[in-house]
DNA sequence: CGGTATCCCCCGCGATACTG
DNA sequence: CAGTATCGCGGGGGATACCG
């Protein structure tokens, strides 16, 4: 994916940007990351060897660069001034996609994927002292997916597949399309938890809490149009 | 490229989005084109077949339709509102790419792409009202790439690559790389005429009129900074 | 944790020719 | 003009195992 032969400034951040997996790598770095393995944790279906040969041409691009770390192995991903401009590239792409994408189907509903991305839009300022733990249970998971704790200082909110040592403060119990709609901006979250599909069970304080600490999707807030029937036909 | 696993907005868009030559098609579409083969002179490196393909996939995904013409055989590919919402991806892309993407080097120097680019960029409100007629040399353009026409009425700019039975009203010889920083506003025009190196020859009334049609390209204001060394290096 | 190494398969894509 | 048809290859990328 090299040669366009065309010198249109579209024509050459494509030859960078319009590689598979690599917006999704961009976004994570845009979202903070700067491990390879927490990359990953937010790309889960791309190879160890792709990710790294893709971190290398960003590098090579100039929109990031390679820090090496001090106590432990490996190095930091920084994004560079020209790394950073790319959220409007994001922002664009995301807010389409929002509005015009396909609808999802259940090979996109990665739970796994869906708690990460939950955990870095957790309102830190919102949360009580205390740390408090939440488990959630998607009851349409599979096996290796139904289980996730996440633990929340207001320093930091991490991430566990295994029950973290602490006690469980709040029981979130719910299907993987609801949580993610609800994500998605696409059903509001009250009538959900009314009606029950989304089950939460622990302190009625946090049950009335944890709603408001939640942010959503980036996009969330974007309009999706009505799909339009064919045009004129 | 259909499979991320993930329902993030940018990962949806990506599917369609994120394949080569999808942008710069988009790009041709957006810019008024409706007829394959025009859209094939704004990429000129892509086969038939791909093309085809591209636009087929980009209906299934509900970004254009395509109506049959009357009188012509084929069809015209009419982008839909969300075809036409791509335009904030473009202007995100492009805007990038002007900033942040690698100089350009001989082999994205299509003449045949500049000047398909330049004659939608003309100023027609600018034109004299009786048709004119530039002829354009570069001559280090190789055999077939090195002369171009451009009829201009008032009503539209069309392009020769043979001697159109016109009059030549203004003829105009550069090198490429020289009109194509012109273009891309890295240059500004008034020293490369100066200097000699693009060199008119004709009325001189049209001499000093066309550097005033010439509209550039859509990104030739946004400011290249300058490379930045090796960051901590 | 942060990657390499290897293997292999598939299919994306380029090239060319042809057709209504 | 607006595509199809066909062929063939190259290498992108998935899967898995391994290593410091």
């Amino acid at each position: 994916m090299s040669d366009f032969g065309q010198f249109c400034p579209i024509a050459l951040a494509s030859e960078v940007l319009a590689q598979k997996w690599m917006l999704l790598v961009i976004r994570e770095l845009n979202a903070g990351a700067t491990r390879f393995n927490d990359i990953r944790r937010g790309v889960p279906r791309i190879s160890p060897t792709l990710l790294k040969q893709r971190l290398t041409q960003l590098e090579a691009a100039g929109i990031l660069f390679t820090r090496s770390l001090q106590g432990s192995r490996g190095v930091e991903y920084v994004l560079t001034e020209s790394g950073l401009e790319l959220k409007s590239v994001l922002g664009a792409v995301g807010q389409w996609g929002q509005r015009w994408a396909r609808d999802i189907s259940a090979d996109d509903l990665d739970p796994g994927w869906l708690v990460w991305a939950m955990h870095r839009r957790l309102d830190q300022s919102l949360m009580p002292d205390d740390p408090v733990t939440l488990a959630l249970e998607f009851v349409d998971g599979p096996a290796k997916q139904r289980f996730f704790w996440l633990v929340c200082s207001n320093k930091a909110v991490e991430v566990c597949v295994k029950p973290p040592g602490f006690e469980t403060d709040l029981w979130i119990k719910t299907r993987v399309i609801t949580l993610a709609e609800v994500w998605r901006g696409i059903r509001p979250i009250q009538p959900e938890i009314a009606a029950g599909r989304i089950d939460m069970r622990g302190s009625s304080d946090l049950q009335r809490q944890f709603p408001t600490w939640l942010m959503y999707s980036l996009f969330a807030g974007v309009e999706r149009p009505p799909r339009s029937s064919l045009p004129l036909a």
